[in-house]
RNA sequence: GGAGAGGUGGCCGAGUGGUUGAAGGCGCAGCAUUGGAAAUGCUGUUUAGGGGUGACUUUAACGAGGGUUCGAAUCCCUCCCUCUCCGCCA
């Protein structure tokens, strides 16, 4: 959520760097109502002064045993008659206020000013790459094809249980999603990053603070007798942690890694990535999110690309940054670098992290501040948060760049000790 | 699901419908004291909105939302949450 005053203060500022989306941001009626409710405001403030001293008044003249003195009825008229002028002009402005916030929840973040500037994913930047990008035997098979042919992965089963975009992984390959998920835990943890194990089901003031409510509901699976969703992304859940909480500066950086299912409707993503592994209903994700000083926010951003980058060089697998121009952001992100895997079969890479730094967007939105000692006042904590990896992805690039002349796939180094095996 | 208890500031904890943003304590900060510290003493210490360059001023907030009243932390209603006991349950 933007802060109402910075636009009020620099309307012409804001605009133009919300424009740099592309998208059509109209702020005339936001800034007009803005305009309305603070005239209201005012005048209500001054009825309430008015009427919180007649309250005093009467108060001194009932204790001085004054109890049915004219002038306290005429005390007590005035006040009620203050009453109704504020009966009169507060439904309005309670209005006008649910407006403003309505209007403010479906504006976009702002880009940061260090994001490149471009029209849409054509103008995205690359950053750098790692690794070589494997061209792969001359029958290699993409990830869904060995998957099934190692009986080690079964989509239709999986669509008999549920419906199509979910999958059911078998021995090895379930044994490989649950190695791969201890070893990003371990890792981050390692590194610094408390692990969470937050609830899968989250409240609507949950999905609000992070900005996947109210402007995407459609995405998110809902429970209908509940005010509860299934999370899309350890994000909602681990960000809200601290929703309406004072964090202690010294506190900061608070850096958490969580593993949880994520859980997309994929609405309006019907016949894209219908085989495999890539785009599923149902997934995994191990996510890192960061809580830092304003200060301190760009480069807790590049660290946190790293920590992700830091998983995808263990397992040797290539892969690319791009950094997302303005025009290709993320509704709540202000600056962004996706982690790009190469898939060998389909000679291309695939996003497997979008590591986001949301400047104060959502702690705004969820209220999640800190405080100084020996300062006054409270301030915006920024939130940062990027995956590290898409488990479900990640599995499907290791059964690609690491088959071999056997067909068989090769397990990295680092997951051996996990799966007490080679091959798969 | 049934029965009961309760939600007050960073924390603990008082609270009578009347100048209560809220006693007291802890914590924290500053000052004094000390060779230095502890202990002690004094002072200060919520957040958010509006107005003002500013000192400042004004409004709101005692789980949330309504109601009664000139006036509500205090009385009434609805909802949410927490705890205890019983039942059910991995």
């Amino acid at each position: 959520m933007l802060d109402i005053k910075l636009l009020r203060s620099q309307p012409n500022q804001i605009q133009d760097r919300l424009n740099l989306r592309g998208g059509t941001i109209d702020l005339t009626e936001i800034l007009a109502l803005d305009q309305t409710v603070r005239e209201i405001e005012t005048r209500r403030s001054h009825l309430e002064a008015e009427s919180n001293d007649i309250g005093k008044q009467v108060g001194k003249l009932m204790q001085s045993g004054n109890k049915d003195g004219v002038d306290i009825q005429a005390l007590k008229d005035r006040a009620n008659e203050i009453k109704h002028q504020i009966a009169n002009i507060e439904p309005e402005e309670k209005v006008i206020k649910e407006q403003i916030r309505q209007l403010l929840l479906v504006i976009p973040n702002l880009p940061d000013q260090t994001t490149p500037i471009g029209k849409n994913e054509l103008e995205n930047i690359e950053v750098r790459n790692w690794g070589n990008e494997y061209k792969g035997l001359p029958d290699l098979l993409p990830h869904y094809d060995i998957g099934e042919k190692l009986g080690i992965m079964n989509f239709e089963r999986a669509v008999k249980v549920s419906q199509s975009r979910f999958v059911t992984l078998l021995g090895a390959g379930a044994a490989l999603e649950r190695a791969l998920i201890q070893f990003m835990l371990n890792t981050h943890a390692q590194r610094g990053y408390q692990e969470v194990l937050p609830p899968y089901l989250v409240n609507s003031a949950s999905l609000l603070g992070t900005g996947q409510l109210p402007k995407f509901a459609e995405d998110a699976f809902k429970c209908a007798e509940d005010d509860l969703w299934l999370i899309p992304t350890a994000e909602v859940p681990v960000t809200n942690l601290y929703r309406d909480e004072v964090i202690e500066a010294e506190k900061l950086p608070i850096y958490h890694c969580a593993f949880t299912p994520c859980f997309r409707r994929e609405a309006g993503s019907y016949g894209r990535d219908t085989k495999g592994l890539i785009r599923l209903h149902q997934f995994h994700k191990v996510e890192l999110v960061k809580f830092v000083h304003p200060e301190r926010s760009h480069s807790e951003h590049e660290s946190l690309v790293a920590d992700a980058e830091f998983i995808l060089q263990a397992l040797k697998l290539p892969y690319r940054v791009i950094e997302l121009c303005t025009g290709d952001l993320g509704f709540g992100a202000a600056k962004c670098y996706d982690l790009e895997v190469w898939l060998p079969s389909a000679n291309q890479y695939r996003e497997i992290s979008s590591c986001s730094n949301f400047n104060d967007f959502q702690s705004r939105r969820a209220n999640i501040r800190f405080k100084a000692k020996k300062q006054k006042g409270t301030e915006f904590v920024h939130t940062l948060n990027g995956s590290a990896l898409a488990v479900g992805r990640t599995m499907a690039a290791i059964l690609e760049n690491y088959q071999d002349a056997q067909g068989r796939v090769v397990i990295p180094d680092v997951l051996q000790p996990y799966m007490g095996r080679e091959y798969l």
